[in-house]
Formats: structure tokens, sequence, C-alpha cells
DNA sequence: AAGGGCTGCTCTGTATACAAGTTGTATTCA
DNA sequence: TGAATACAACTTGTATACAGAGCAGCCCTT
């Protein structure tokens, strides 16, 4: 069948956006993705502009299709944007989430925990990735969700890029923690206090960012510290 | 040119959808408008998922394409996320505005005042639509864009399901001086100030929609008000 | 008479062939 | 030798024909 073809293919790209599997601004090639998962350019290319439009791809006119650029403007406005509308759709999916909402919601945690007790740090983003989106959606807000995808997308892509398996060994801990903390104020529909948690669970998140554009100079290694 | 005429079917679209000529859920069939606009189904279904993307339409698998819903819960959604949105991108804009952009924002200012001293009702809810869009592309933020122009749309057509000419006559000579302000605040890039504008301009449309959906009783008129 | 299922029609979804645009390359002239 | 231009190969964009899904109307059954 021909429409699980399409979805099949729009999974890939998504995976191979996200996974960082495919370099920001790397190109696409048309013909080649079509016969690989057995569908004609036609449906193809609905399945990019979806994509686009989503804030996986950008396509420009006569130009080939290519991965989302990830460069320093785009991080400049992910910064601006993010912590504001992450604190917005927790405390919206803590006002609106509905009951059955919830088991979806501890599936996704449980996953995000199995995936933290693996190896595999793709999966671990993935199944981040899919946590909060679930929250998204619980936010029940067509507005907010399109902003809420694209900061997803590249803040998983960034998360992939600033990724260092040796440091911040106990945040993922901490993520975790914040986690449940985040299910709990959802499910008691605690607005306010799931509002907090998100820009908590942001800080803790740009916090490893700099850390890893910032690192600790060299000077305490060195007995050259402040302490000195 | 064919290039031309995409674009002249994806304006007409956008046109009918935000002057209300279409009504929210109307079907659209695609054979009759390809054949209008001159252009095969393929680029035209491809307008149709950027439109829809964009908030103007709906599509479902196997099912005509329809004009955006604009139901109960769709408001309850605006209402929650419009002021949030508004105040970021103004503020944002303030602070990311370049300078070339500004004579822009006057020119959708001038053209506002225009409508304003005209009779259509339409031409004026455009002009205002374009004046604030013009504001959320100075914000310079992709990730914001999105939700921005979903609540712009449905704005707009919320605007022209709820303008009266009889009511608020001193309605759009306000929201007028309130764009000058905003322009003034931008220009001086005074973000904190363009942001409590857009809230204090948001707060005149809500009591506009207010007054429509709940206006003054009848028992004044009878005699039966609370003065007597 | 009412409800359910079948059949035919209409519209959407896909494939393929073709047109148009872009990019790289080679050749020619300064 | 360098630059500019023309040409060729390849990629994207469009049209059209066909396949398949939904929907309505009709007939048949109960």
């Amino acid at each position: 069948m021909s429409q699980t073809a399409k979805q099949q293919l729009s999974d890939h790209v998504r995976f191979s956006v996200l996974s960082m599997h495919w370099a920001p601004g790397q190109d696409l090639d048309e013909s080649t993705l079509s016969v690989q998962f057995g569908v004609s350019r036609t449906p193809l290319r609905e399945v990019f502009r979806d994509l686009a439009a989503q804030g996986f791809l950008e396509l420009r006119a006569h130009r080939t299709a290519r991965v989302a650029e990830l460069g320093h403007q785009t991080l400049r406005e992910f910064f601006q944007a993010a912590p504001m509308i992450y604190a917005a759709i927790s405390r919206l999916a803590a006002e609106n989430r509905h009951a059955d909402q919830l088991a979806q919601l501890s599936e996704c945690q449980q996953r995000f925990q199995l995936a933290l007790a693996g190896s595999d740090p793709i999966a671990r983003a993935l199944a981040n990735h899919d946590f909060h989106r679930q929250i998204a959606v619980m936010a029940n807000n067509r507005y907010l969700l399109p902003s809420f995808d694209r900061l997803a997308i590249d803040h998983t892509r960034i998360g992939k890029t600033f990724y260092r398996a040796d440091a911040d060994r106990e945040s993922p801990q901490i993520a975790c923690q914040q986690h449940d903390d985040m299910i709990q104020a959802i499910t008691a529909q605690q607005g306010e206090r799931a509002g907090q948690l998100a820009i908590d669970h942001w800080n803790l998140s740009k916090h490893q960012f700099a850390q890893f554009v910032m690192p600790e100079g060299l000077s305490d290694s060195l007995g050259l510290g402040d302490n000195a």
C-alpha cells in the first residue's frame, strides 16, 4: 500500500534529520529517494513540502531540497523563543489535558528511562523528543503547536551537536526527575507549577549548551584558578 | 509564465479566506480552480499543501480540501495564545528590527489609514493584517512566525465576523493611534514598551469581540435598568 | 416502509512523460 | 592565461492519463 510508503518516507526523513544522520544544509535527491521508497516523485515532493512546512527541510524554487540549516542566526532565534513557548505549552498542557492522555505521557517517560539506561544517545534524544511533543499535544492549542514543533526539531538537533558522553553525567538523571515532576504537575492540573518546571527544565538544557560552547578554562587544572 | 499563475492562485485563495469570501469549512474543488487559473492539478495541490501548512486550508486524505474551520474550540485556543505571541513578536520587533524595515512599516500604516478613510471593511481588515505581519517579519524569529501567521489569519477572519459598522465608531481611531505608538516604540527600540502596546492593542480588539458576543441588554431602554 | 448492501459516479492520489530552468564544462577570444 | 559565453547534462516543475477511494442513489431484503 502506498500510504504506508509515504509514511515510511516521511518517518525516515524525520529520523534522519533529528538524529543528525543528515547534516544541516545537506542536499536531498528526489529521484534517488523516490526509487528507494518505491514512490514516484509526485508524492515524494508532497512529503517534502509538508516536512519543509514543519521545519525539517528547506525548499527553494528550481533548487534541490535541503535539510534545514542550523546556523548562529538560527541559534539566536531559538534561544529567544524557546523558554516562552515551552512554559506556555507546559502550562496549557496542565490546564487542558484529558485524562486518557496521561497514560501516553507516562509511556513516553518510560521509554525515555529505558533509553537512559541504554547507551544510544540518538535513541535517548528521540525519546526525549517524543516525551515533550506529547506534552505539546496535550496543550491542545493549534496556534502554538507549529512553533513548538520547529523549536523541538532544532532542540533535538542542537542537543545532538552539543552532546558529550564524558561531561554532565548527572544531568540526564536530573532531567528524568524533572520529567516526573512535570507529569505530576500536569496530572494535578497545576498550570503555574508546570510552567515553572518547564523553565527549570529549559535552564538545565541551556546550561548544558553553555557548558559546551564555553567550557571551563584550563586555569584550574593548572593551579592558576580563582582560589590560587 | 507559470510561476506567476501559482502566485496568483495562492494570493486569490489567501484573499478569499481572509476576507471570509470563502466561509470556514467551505469545500474547494481542485479541477475547477485549476482551469480557472490555468495550471494543472499538480502545482495547484502543492499550493494547497503550503496554504494548509500556514493555516488557511485543511486537507484530509481522500477528501476535498476545505477552508480552515473557525469553531468555538478554535476561538478558545485563539484567545489563549494570541496575547503572549503578539507581545513577544512586538517586543522582538523593537529589539531586532533593521533600519530599512521601518519605512515599510510606515507604508503599511499609511495604507491602513487610507483604508480607514474609505468605506470597505475588507480593505481595512487586510491593511491591518499587513501592518501586523510586517511587525512579525521585523521580529525576525522563524520559530514564532508560523504561530503568528496562524493567529493573524484567524484574527482577521474573526474581526470580519464580529465587525459592526454601527458600533465602536471610535475604536478604529484608537487602533490607528496605537499603531503609531507601536511604530514609535519599535523605531526607538523600546522592547518593553512595544510589548505593552501590543497588549493594549490586543485588549482593544478583545473588547470589540466581547461587545459583539455579549452586547448590552435591553433593560435600560425599557426603563428597567439598574437606575430604576 | 425502513434499513442495509451493492453499484456506478465523482473526485482524490499516483505514475510517467515532457518542459523549463540551473549548473558545470569546454571552447573561444582578448 | 584568464574570462566570458555557449552548450550540454542533469534536476526540478508541470501536464496528463490512470488507479483507487469515498459517496450517493438505487435496489433488494426483512
